[in-house]
DNA sequence: ACCCAGGTGGCCC
DNA sequence: GGGCCACATGGG
């Protein structure tokens, strides 16, 4: 199926018209960006920002300090996201990486040609494509279209794509719409707020949602 | 008492 | 290379 360029034109201007600019994605810097893109990972993001507002508090929003802390104290801290020993030590290997190759400069790294940072990012356990690209997209600045499990369902409903196929996915997005960060920041953020509104894991289509008509319309 | 959340990696076949 | 499964708390 060919997806046209204009339809997921459409769709970004339905969602930008219903719910209004996200400004996403929600932190000050590019290592908070980093750091709640690992632990937003299967949890709701109300249980993330407990957390970081937390790790605030204690000093340990740096990667240094998240390097010098011990395990246990940061499993106690990042209780609240949910699979909180494996996000402790995963945040921690992170750290450690960025202390050991780029003196705990996230932006060093970031800032590498996008294939390259990309496939850095993606050796290290705990970051696969969409935590990749999250930090890729909103900490790093690089145009490359962020892929979840609401834009899966969503898209997938538009345009018989197999769910759970992210290359497929984002390759749509990359190639309907012109290559813009900017575009592609506030379009997964637009996809999200619509997901968590309306698009319900076990329902068939979006109904009665502002994407209805694109439903039945969209495919030309 | 369920189902779901801004995933990922490790099995198994 | 796909289909399960563990990981774990918090909210509806």
């Amino acid at each position: 199926m060919i997806v046209q360029r204009v339809c997921l034109g459409k769709v970004y201007d339905v969602l930008l018209s219903a719910y209004g600019c996200q400004g996403w994605w929600p932190a000050e810097t590019a290592f908070e960006v980093c750091v709640g893109a690992i632990l937003t990972q299967q949890t709701s993001w109300k249980n993330v920002e407990r957390c970081i507002s937390t790790l605030k508090d204690e000093g340990l929003l740096s990667c240094s300090a998240i390097c010098d802390a011990p395990h246990r104290v940061m499993e106690h801290h990042l209780f609240s996201t949910g699979f909180y020993r494996q996000k402790s030590r995963r945040l921690k290997d992170f750290c450690k990486h960025l202390q050991e190759n780029y003196r705990c400069d996230e932006g060093k790294l970031l800032s590498r040609p996008l294939d390259a940072a990309r496939h850095e990012l993606l050796s290290l356990k705990g970051i696969g494509k969409e935590t990749a690209d999250s930090m890729l997209l909103y900490a790093g600045a690089h145009p490359i279209f962020v892929v979840d499990a609401y834009t899966c369902r969503i898209l997938s409903r538009l345009h018989s794509i197999p769910v759970g196929d992210y290359d497929a996915v984002q390759t749509v997005f990359h190639d309907a719409l012109p290559k813009d960060m900017g575009l592609y920041r506030e379009y997964h953020a637009l996809l999200v707020e619509h997901g968590k509104r309306t698009c319900l894991k076990n329902e068939p289509l979006c109904e009665n949602c502002v994407l209805r008509w694109i439903c039945f319309f969209g495919e030309k």
